[in-house]
DNA sequence: CCCCTGACATGACACAGTGGACTGTCGCAT
DNA sequence: ATGCGACAGTCCACTGTGTCATGTCAGGGG
């Protein structure tokens, strides 16, 4: 029994919601864990069919649209137990400004704060997002908690892209 | 002339530096783009021969332990100005723990929290080397405001971490 | 009634990125 | 002399990304 990836791990996690899609699957990632696991439809349709190969799910009988419903077996059940249970490893960050900041001495100083300045609309409005959505009084603590992560997170690069005129200034 | 990626654009930014082998470049990136921009052996090896192979660098004559020292060439050279000159992607996180804390539901309460405990422990550290590196007074504006995007993010994890007895707790 | 649009649904493919295993070289200290 | 650790590169299987292609179905407008 080889190791779960945590990709197809949170698959079998959505699927004790019960039936699903690799359509619905990609759909509910994107919203719940899209924001700090990324993963595409292509990435999704492969996983399910290995995970099938493994008999860690089944897919029930083909719908509209050649829409193919997998459900968990016991066996999946059992090795998402066991994935859950395992320390989760460390984070991996691409952030490509750091990328343009790095190399900044080979860039026109008004197009990189131009390029920072991109940024800063796009992280703000994530925070706002977050922000919103943990008003919400009735939510689990869970989702409350990585929501939280988001507002630290964003806060802390809008915090870092304002101190940025300071340090690359002189 | 096809885009170039962001590892290739830095390799060829590293390159601006002098002859380096594919071993050294290694070394250069994991110590100074490392924390937020990943890239493998493998990986680097990879680029380096397509590298060569779209005329951006050149191989000069293999050394000793079948070291092959890398040189820019105009093109290379001209392809990277080019890439400076984009405006950098948005970034990706894959944090694994909060995958974790999502599915928190199916874990042990107090297997989560060691979890979390594990974590903290990274970060601190982390925060404590970039700290200790900001503090080197002649350091290159530019490594400054990288390193000070470190401190923001590794104090916003621990503030986060700090946090989240309070919300899961209840 | 027909056609168009947009959401639903899957898959193929090429390329990028990861991590481990493997091979070999060379300098140095015991 | 030997054996360890740093140097240097390669291969492979797998995971991840982005784009293109294909087809289905529902509902609204003409």
């Amino acid at each position: 029994m080889t190791e779960l990836n945590p990709t197809a791990a949170s698959l079998l996690g959505f699927l004790h919601g019960g039936e699903a899609s690799g359509y619905e699957l990609v759909e509910t990632a994107d919203l719940v864990i899209g924001d700090f696991w990324s993963l595409t439809r292509s990435q999704v349709y492969r996983e399910l069919a290995a995970l099938e190969g493994r008999g860690l799910v089944e897919a029930g009988p083909t719908g509209a649209r050649s829409r193919r419903p997998y459900t968990l077996t016991n066996a999946g059940r059992a090795a998402f137990a066991a994935w859950v249970a395992q320390p989760p490893g460390p984070e991996t960050i691409r952030y490509p400004l750091l990328l343009s900041i790095g190399f900044g001495s080979w860039i026109d100083p008004g197009a990189l704060l131009g390029f920072v300045a991109e940024h800063r609309v796009a992280h703000a409005e994530r925070l706002a997002k977050y922000e919103e959505m943990l008003a919400e009084p009735d939510m689990d603590k869970y989702q409350r908690a990585t929501l939280t992560f988001g507002v630290h997170y964003e806060s802390a690069v809008l915090a870092w892209i304002d101190s940025l005129p300071e340090i690359l200034g002189g």
